[in-house]
DNA sequence: GATAACTTACGACAAGTGTCGCAATGCGGA
DNA sequence: TCCGCATTGCGACACTTGTCGTAAGTTATC
C-alpha cells in the first residue's frame, strides 16, 4: 500500500487552507456534529462539502469520528500543530527574515496586550541570553 | 470566460508554494532564460518541470517573457507582494493572533540586529501612538 | 544546406481539493 | 407500523499543481 498508514498519527502533511478551517472549528466547539460544524461554518456551503472534507481528514488522521448515531467528528491534533506546517511555509517564503511578515501583520492592528507582551520577552530573550525575560515564554502579566 | 482575463495584473490570488520559489528566484536573479532558472533551482527536477510553471505564471500575469530567442522570464510582481496572501492566510489560521505565529519563528533562532530592530519599533509604534521608533516601518531588505 | 544541440510548445497523468447530488439509512412522531 | 425528515455514504466533476515525455523550432557549425 503505497501510504495509508498515514491515517494514524496526523503525520506532517499539511492540511489545506479549508480543512484548517474545519479543524478550528472542531477545537473550538469540540466534538459536533455535521449539522452543527455546517452550521458554525461562516459562509454559505453544502452541508455534504463540509461532510467530505471532514471525512478525509478522518482519512488523514487528524479527525476523528465517534460511532454515536449523529456522529461526532472531533480533532485529533491541535490547530497549533496543524499551523505549524504554514510557519515553516511562511519561514520559508520568508527566506528566514521575520521583518516582512511582522511589518505586514503589524501594520494598521493594534496589538493586544499578550501581544505586545510577547514581543519584548523575544527581545528580551534575543539580548540577554541566559537572564531571558519572564523565563516564561507567553503568559506574563 | 469564466476568469480569463485575470492574466493581465497579478490578481491577489495566492500563487503555489512551487510558484513562490520560482519568482524568487526571478527577483533574485532578475530576468533569466529557462535554463538558468532551471540551473539556479535548488532540488533535482525536469527542465520542462520548471517550464511549465513558469509558464502557468505567465498566464497568471505574474511573469513576463521575453520576445528574445532564449526566452527571458521576468517577475511581474514583487516577491513581497506575493507572500502577502500567504501573511493574509496565516492571519486567518492564527485567528488574528501573532502569538504562535511568533513564538514558533523565534523559538531556536538567532534574530538578525534588524530583525529585534524591527520588534521594537513595532512596541514602539503600538505603545506610544504617535511618536513612532524610527518612523520608518522596516523596509524589508 | 545538413546536423547536432539547445529551446520551446503541447499534451498527458496523477494527486489533492472544493463542491455537490443522490440514494440509502436511522429515528421519532402520527 | 409507517412516513418524513435528519444523517450518512458514495461517487462525480472541475480545477489546480507537480511532474514529465516527446515533438517541433531555432541556431550555430561544418
Amino acid at each position: 500500500m503505497k501510504n495509508s498508514e498515514k491515517s494514524s498519527a496526523s503525520r506532517e502533511a499539511r492540511l489545506s487552507e479549508g480543512e484548517m478551517e474545519l479543524l478550528r472549528l472542531l477545537c473550538e466547539h469540540g466534538p459536533s456534529p455535521l449539522s452543527q460544524v455546517h452550521r458554525n461554518y461562516g459562509r454559505k456551503i453544502g452541508l455534504t462539502t463540509i461532510q467530505t472534507r471532514l471525512n478525509r481528514m478522518v482519512g488523514k488522521g487528524v479527525v476523528g469520528k465517534s460511532s454515536d448515531y449523529p456522529t461526532l467528528y472531533s480533532a485529533l491534533v491541535r490547530l497549533e500543530d496543524a499551523s505549524k506546517t504554514y510557519f515553516e511555509l511562511i519561514r520559508k517564503i520568508c527566506d528566514d527574515s521575520i521583518v516582512p511578515l511582522m511589518s505586514h501583520l503589524t501594520e494598521r492592528r493594534k496589538l493586544k496586550p499578550e501581544e505586545i507582551a510577547l514581543l519584548k520577552d523575544v527581545i528580551a530573550r534575543q539580548e540577554g541570553p541566559g537572564k531571558e525575560g519572564t523565563g516564561k515564554k507567553g503568559g506574563n502579566q
